[in-house]
DNA sequence: TGACTTAGTGTGTGCTGTACACGAAACTGG
DNA sequence: CCAGTTTCGTGTACAGCACACACTAAGTCA
């Protein structure tokens, strides 16, 4: 069936800069295109819009649909509009940026792609269309937001160690943070619950596990609470 | 001539939300409809995106077309792509703010749309469209964005006084600052150039103009200075 | 020349950022 | 079980910054 306007207009899709953590590093999630143009190449997950769903609704669609991930944190980031950044008619991507934690979300197969598949962020292939442009406003926007609001913790597991919520901070930062004074800091937020529970299989001594409480951060912030690293 | 296409799309729009300040407030730059749907309601600068043109481009054409602003700061805010935001038809809408000093653009009469006129952000009328959300959203972003780069120069006369300046984010951030503190902390930054001139025309003392020195600013940038006020 | 308005300036106090080191706990391997 | 290895968890001192605060100087106007 065919679809005719009085004036011609731009396709209009989405694409998912996929964040993850594992204990080496942060990593995104690429799919290997199965059909041209750049048919092999790795790419950012994405497709086209629909008209009866939001453009939120059209980034957590095709994000199931080629990586499986669900329930993820998703945020809109920029919308990209060069007009030949798709060789094969002008679109328009509304480029969203998601954030989970890989232990939950390991080497999902995916089943709308031909391959999908988590890259270290150091170590990229060649990326179809301008998503190395896209990949790097993400990575901008999520070290500039990283610092002012607690998104970071949707890259870990829910329950996790001082240590672990450290070393995330490192690796989005690029920069190593002193122990104490990150202890001191987050800590004294009090946005951090003690669980009395500790971490299990580790060949050293156990680090005791935290939570971080959503319900209390945002009541903070109502009464003028900043977080800020 | 009519363009027919496999699947159908969404149209796709720009719309502009230009702040202006002159010495009482902030004010912000509306059209009124000339056509239906929302005729005679007031409604953000903006238009539909053509084939040959990028985003960008169509923002600053449709801000010149419909309000004769040329040249002011311009950047993209947030794209909106609720289902029944437009009840013709499906219409995203990428979203732009624009940054202008009133002295320079008084109310320039508007070629296109039936009327354009600034409006106290204070004491605005019902909008068009989703008009109040896209708004919102702006002046939220204005507010955060302020602190910590310096975009609100954008908002003044190129030469200024301190008291001007200090109006400024005093109006943006909606609370009183401390004089003294202010000047220090601006002064300690090293980006405003003292002029040796001295503002003219007004009933009392009058205050030295300086001016935002964008190339110091960009260089100290690059050694890891962070503005914030 | 007196009244009025805004410009321009410095100090003290408390808090926050930052630099920095070591003993305790838990596991490993011989 | 002992020695070695790894990570955990903790406190202090100093410097720089945020913030509160008030008076004199300069210019205009009537």
């Amino acid at each position: 069936m065919a679809h005719t306007y009085e004036h011609p207009r731009p396709a209009l899709a989405v694409d998912c800069v996929v964040f993850g953590l594992d204990d080496a590093d942060l990593k995104v999630m690429l799919i290997q295109r199965g059909a041209e143009p750049f048919k092999g190449r790795w790419a950012l997950p994405g497709g086209f819009v629909r008209l009866n769903e939001t453009l939120d609704d059209a980034a957590r669609r095709e994000l199931e649909e080629e990586t499986g991930l669900k329930r993820v944190f998703l945020e809109q980031l920029y919308t990209f509009g060069a007009i030949k950044r798709d060789p094969r008619e002008r679109v328009v991507s509304v480029a969203y940026y998601a954030l989970c934690n890989l232990r939950d979300h390991k080497v999902q197969a995916a089943t709308d792609a031909s391959d999908a598949a988590w890259f270290d962020l150091h170590r990229l292939p060649a990326l179809a269309f301008d998503h190395d442009e896209i990949l790097k406003t993400a990575v901008e926007r999520l070290r500039g937001k990283v610092r002012y609001v607690p998104i970071g913790f949707e890259l870990l597991p829910r329950k996790f160690t001082l240590t672990q919520l450290q070393r995330m901070y490192e690796k989005i930062l690029d920069r190593e943070l002193d122990k104490r004074n990150f202890r001191k800091k987050v800590l004294g937020m009090g946005i951090l619950d003690e669980t009395d529970e500790l971490q299990e299989g580790v060949a050293h001594r156990a680090a005791r596990l935290y939570r971080f409480n959503e319900a209390i951060y945002k009541r903070m912030v109502k009464q003028g609470f900043n977080f800020e690293l």
